[in-house]
Order: structure tokens, then sequence, then C-alpha cells
RNA sequence: GGCCAGUUGGUCAAGCGGCUAAGACGUCGCCCUCUCACGGCGAAAACAGGGGUUCGAUUCCCCUACUGGCUGCCA
């Protein structure tokens, strides 16, 4: 049989991560067999919608290449596929009315107060706030049919809520965490059908899951312990159960799980940072899941190919932004010219205004950056020369001191003055003959002259490539502002 | 509190009764080198604890501890 599966976000804001992962994985579930990947628009809770969130959603498939086959989008499969549409058709209450029939639900026309009354507070947390729970009495399970029938006549508001068995267990397979029992007695009346007459998240999923065809619902584990409720409405209905693959969490560095404080939760959040949509992809499918091979470096091609999702893991995956960090250099340095020009450019663009060789610039910061944000703090003394000490020009493993440093600038600054050529070759060749010339080592004579050009410590690329960059006027300024500097010191 | 699940180095993770317990990130060291990176080489670093089962447990079972999730007319 084909595979179906199914991404199913409710539009209530940005993207996050563990989101993406889940549907990244169902992505890869379906296409590693050639099966289906569908998009469906929980948009049942009407408090919570956000404005402008379905975009989000569909920005993010296409940008991470998570095509779906069949979606909102598109006019063919079963249709709609946004909750709210389908619910117009009466269909989730019309399922909830058979089950009623079948003795599995019920009308409920408990008010809020009657129900509050029914919160116990069972413990306190550390944080003095009590923690209450409920569970439903079945109260109006017992209401007759005249009453219930009266109740609807004057219009009374009501919820309808699955009926659990008193005794007895139920029992699911996870592909992943196996075989899960539970009591029935733990099992609470929840609701179907809200009083505002959408249907509950718990209860649509199971319906369209169904009337979609879905044969794999893969979804995050906070949801393993309701999912024997789906197993009862399954069976109440007499349809089969899909797989379930439930996914281990995805948690911050303090093993909690991932909040929108963390400042990494969600894929627009990763995207500002600085760091590639592949790279994204691609380290998120690793957390939970890890390739048969060692190579962890994998397109969403190769991704396809190898995700067996019996691999999953169980336990939690912490968010290591350090990795990402380096998975994301990875990417930046196997992109080709024309792909990193584009996306290194306009960062190069912002942090230095000189007219000068930006296609060297972009060439030497490759190597050394982690996202594309890392650029303006490398490239800046470009821009201006920052503030610098002479100590700087004293390096032991150079051998150089002040000393030394000011005799070499002294020595080479009528030369470059009388330098036309400032290509990387025409600096390199006057650098190179007077270092040959002295017969000193070459960080004795290149160390003073990079630190005088640039003032840092450290610099992409190395005292050819900075004063050609910097430009003939612009390099005998900074190395005529580095002898004053060290005839200052040495006064 | 109840229920469910998880627990291999700091992090991601291989392992599925017998191994010197992979690999990756990070960390540290060395090499390369005009700096920083890149690249190359190398090092330190782990089976939560206690009982079983077994000739033999990281691997199977039980208990404990810890962590997380659920306990909404949210998903």
């Amino acid at each position: 049989m084909k595979i179906r599966t199914r991404f199913a976000p409710s539009p209530t804001g940005k993207m996050h991560v563990g989101n993406l992962r889940t549907a990244l994985y169902e992505f890869l579930i379906a296409k590693h067999e050639d099966g289906d990947f569908i998009l469906r628009i929980e948009d049942t809770d009407q408090e919570r919608y956000v404005e402008g969130a379905v975009d989000i959603i569909y920005r993010t498939m296409e940008k991470t290449g998570l095509l779906h086959d069949e979606g909102p989008d598109k006019d063919k499969g079963f249709g709609p596929y946004v909750q709210s549409e389908r619910q117009k058709s009466g269909i989730y209450l019309k399922y909830a009315k058979e089950l009623i029939e079948k003795g599995e639900a019920y009308y409920c026309f408990c008010d809020k107060e009657r129900l509050a009354g029914l919160k116990s507070v069972v413990s306190e947390d550390e944080d003095g706030e009590a923690k209450e729970i409920t569970k439903y009495d079945k109260h109006c399970l017992h209401l007759g049919k005249e009453e219930i029938a009266a109740n609807l006549a004057a219009g009374k508001p009501y919820v309808i809520r699955q009926n659990m068995p008193m005794t007895g267990t139920t029992s699911f397979t996870d592909a992943i965490y196996g075989t899960i029992t539970v009591e029935n007695e733990e099992l609470d009346d929840m609701i179907l059908i809200k009083s505002d007459g959408f249907p509950t998240y718990n209860f649509a999923n199971v319906v369209d899951d169904h009337l979609m065809g879905i044969t794999h619902v893969v979804r995050g584990n906070e949801y393993l312990s309701s999912t024997p409720k789906y197993t009862r409405l399954y069976h109440a209905f007499g349809w089969e159960e899909p797989v379930y693959v439930h996914c281990p969490l995805i948690t911050n560095e303090e093993h909690k799980k991932l909040a929108k404080r963390s400042g990494h939760s969600s894929f627009e959040d990763l995207l500002e940072q600085g760091f590639v949509t592949e790279a994204i992809v691609n380290f998120i499918t690793l957390l939970g899941w890890s390739p048969a091979g060692n190579e962890e470096i994998l397109s969403l091609g190769e991704l396809i190919k190898e995700f067996d999702y019996h691999t999953i893991s169980k336990s939690p995956a912490v968010f290591d932004m350090q990795k990402l960090r380096w998975m994301n250099s990875e990417y930046i340095k196997r992109m080709d010219d024309a792909a990193y020009y584009a996306a290194a450019m306009p960062y190069i663009d912002s942090a230095v205004r000189r007219d000068c060789d930006k296609k060297l610039i972009a060439d030497l910061v490759k190597t050394r950056i982690e996202t594309f944000c890392d650029i303006a703090g490398l490239v800046d003394f470009f821009e201006e020369l920052p503030e610098y000490s002479v100590e700087m020009f004293t390096h032991k493993k150079m051998k150089t001191n002040s000393e030394n440093s000011l005799e070499v600038l002294k020595e080479l600054l009528p030369r470059f003055e009388a330098l036309d050529d400032y290509s990387v070759a025409g600096v390199e060749g006057l650098l190179t003959g007077y270092i040959a010339e002295k017969g000193i080592k070459n960080g004795q004579g290149l160390w003073p002259v990079r630190t005088a050009v640039s003032g840092k410590q450290s610099t992409p690329g190395g005292a050819y490539e900075i004063m050609h960059i910097l430009g003939k006027d612009e390099s005998l300024r900074r190395i005529r502002l580095a002898v004053e500097k060290l005839e200052g010191s040495l006064a």
C-alpha cells in the first residue's frame, strides 16, 4: 500500500523547529517509499489563529523543499485541506453524532462553573502554584433522551464528549516506543465537538486522517499520552488505525522544551541569524535520528534515500547551537561561487562601504564564518582602522617587537610609495623581495605590515590581500600612522 | 499527586548477550602557516544506581533515582 503522511500544523505563528522536524520526518517517510505527503491546516482553534501564519507555513515548506502532493492550494484529492473549511459541511458533527448513536459519545451541557467545581488541588509545585486535576464525572452521560432533546431545542450550549469505559485497558503500538497499555479509568471523557461547533484537534485529527487515508501518523511524543484516546476513537468507528510514529522531543540546553525565548526556536529565527536553509534542514533531521553511515552532511535527496523511521531514537535531543553553527559552516564552504557571492555580498556591502575588491573579501571570509552574520565582525577593519596598541607589534613567535617593526615599516614606506601595482601579486612581490633582501623571516616582515594596515591581532587574509583591498592611499595612510605610533611610543 | 515515556562522554549518537564501547560537534595538543581560519594528525572524555537471568551483561527482567511529557471547550 502506498504510504501517505500528512503535516498538520496549526496556524498560530512562527514555524517552530519541532514542527519543522515533524514535517521533515513525515516528508521523508513518505518520499523514502515514493508515497504521498499531504498538507492539512488545523485551524479549529479560533482563539489562537494568527493572521499570516498560513503563509509562513507555505513559505517554509517551499523554502525547505518539503513540497506536498496534496494540500489546500491544490485542487485535487479529497479537499478541502483546511479544517475550518471542512467544518462548514458539518462533517465532524456528523461523525460525532454517529458515535453518540453507538453510545461512544454523548452530549454534555455542563457549564464552566460546574466543571470548575470538579477540580481538586492535588499538589503544589516549587513556585507554590497549585496543580489541579479534573476528570469529568460523566454527569451528562446519564441525561434522559427527553432532557437532551429539550436542552437542544432550547438552544442550550453543549459539547460532545467521548464516552470512555470505566474498566479494562487500551493498547496501541507505536513504531518507535512499542506497545503501550493504559487503564481505561485513566482516560478522561475528552471533548470532541466544542460549544462553538468546531471539533477539537483530537477529534478532527482522527476523522481527517481516516478520510484522507493517512497510513503513518507522525507527531511529537507529547501526544503519546493521548494516543489511547485516539485508539478508542478508531475502534469506535471501526476504522483501521494508522502506524504511529512518535518522535522524541527537542529541548534546549537546559533539557526543557524549546521555548520562544531561547531565540532559536523557530525556522525564521534561524534564518535571521544567518543560517542557510539546507543546513537547518540537515541539522534538524539529525535531532532524533542518525544515518547508518558516518557521513552527516546530507542533502534532502540523500536524506530521502537514507531515512528509515524505524531507527528514530526514543530519547529527547538537545538543540546544540554549536553543532548547527559547524554544520552551517560546512554548507557555506560547499556553496558554489554564484550562490555564495549572492548570499555573502549583502553582508559585505553593508559592512564595507569603501569601493574595493569585495569578491576577494568574500573569498577570504568564506572559510572563516559559521553564519553570514559573522562577516560584519571580521571585515570591519577594512572600513575603519580600529584603535590599537603598539603592543600588538610585539609577537614572540614572529620574533618582532616595536623596534624592528618600526625599522621594517620605515624601510618599506618609500617602497610602497613608489609602488603602483597594488594587486595582490604586486604587493606580494614587493614584500617577498624585501624579506629576501634583508634575510629575515616572513613573520618578521609581514607581521608589522599586517598589523599596521589592519590594527587587528587576526584578520581574514594576510598583508598582501589586505593592502590590495585597501588600495594604495589607505594602505600608505595606515602605515604612516603606525610609524608615528611606534615613534611616539619609543621616544 | 496520577499516568506514560526516557536515561551510552559536555552535546548529537552507533551498539541490539562476548567489542580495546564507533563516528560527529565542542574542548585540548601537534603540523601547516605572515595572523585568524581552512586542511592534516592525535588526545582527554560515557554505558544513572542496585538487584536478578546467564558461563558472560551497555544490551534481557525487576526495583530505585533522576529527567521529560500529559493531566485544557490548545494543539
